[in-house]
DNA sequence: CGAATTTGACCAGCGC
DNA sequence: GCGCTGGTCAAATTCG
């Protein structure tokens, strides 16, 4: 129930789903001094991946990262503590960031969310956004950030895994879930 | 009027 | 142990 690599497996022009370069990292620190590693470009052509679309404008994904799980990198899982919860014990949850070249920051995946906090984040000069999953049940979690460096690219990083349908359908982000689906243990 | 957002406070983990 | 930082809560406020 750990590994979601196969987060996306299908793209639309079949490459750049997963850059097989060194732009394709795990992230699994959160205390890292620099915004190394978050190289873009390179993969501007990966256009038409997901059919994304927020008002008028189709962003472009960048990059594809996985932040968390435990499939085995050495020291890769800085797991989501839920100290909080009382009869909770920390759930390792997967993470997922993509990099998108937008010029907006909400990103209309079909899903509600529900802004629930929002925090300046050192070395980047503009904020993190926390959102979670209206839908009753479904605590998926994602954060979007702009990067200080190219502020033309939005770092999206999802957090679990939706276990309802979709509200709001777009395009064929649909399909691309179905496809997740496949590949969730839920 | 209900739902969503804003925003400061609060809390936990980690480094020094 | 303390302070910094990231993540969440929740009351107040705004929005539809």
């Amino acid at each position: 129930m750990e590994n979601y690599q196969m987060f996306f497996p299908c793209s639309s022009n079949g490459q750049s789903v997963y850059p097989a370069t060194n732009n394709f990292y795990v992230a699994n620190s959160d205390h890292h001094h620099h915004s190394r590693g978050l190289t873009v470009e390179d993969h501007s052509s990966s256009s038409g991946f997901l059919g994304l679309k927020t008002q008028n404008f189709v962003p472009k994904f960048t990059d594809v990262k996985e932040l968390s799980s435990s499939g085995g990198f050495p020291g890769s899982e800085k797991e989501v503590k839920l100290g909080k919860k009382k009869g909770e014990k920390k759930v390792k949850k997967p993470r997922f960031a993509f990099q998108t070249r937008s010029h907006v920051d909400i990103l209309d995946d079909g899903y509600r969310w529900r802004k629930y906090g929002q925090k300046a984040v050192k070395n980047n000069k503009f904020p993190r956004s926390y959102y979670r999953c209206t839908y009753q049940g479904c605590n998926v979690k994602k954060q979007v950030q702009r990067l200080t460096k190219d502020e033309g690219i939005v770092l999206t990083t999802y957090e679990g895994m939706h276990t309802h349908h979709i509200e709001k359908p777009t395009d064929n982000f649909e399909h691309i879930l179905n496809q997740l689906q496949i590949y969730t243990p839920f």
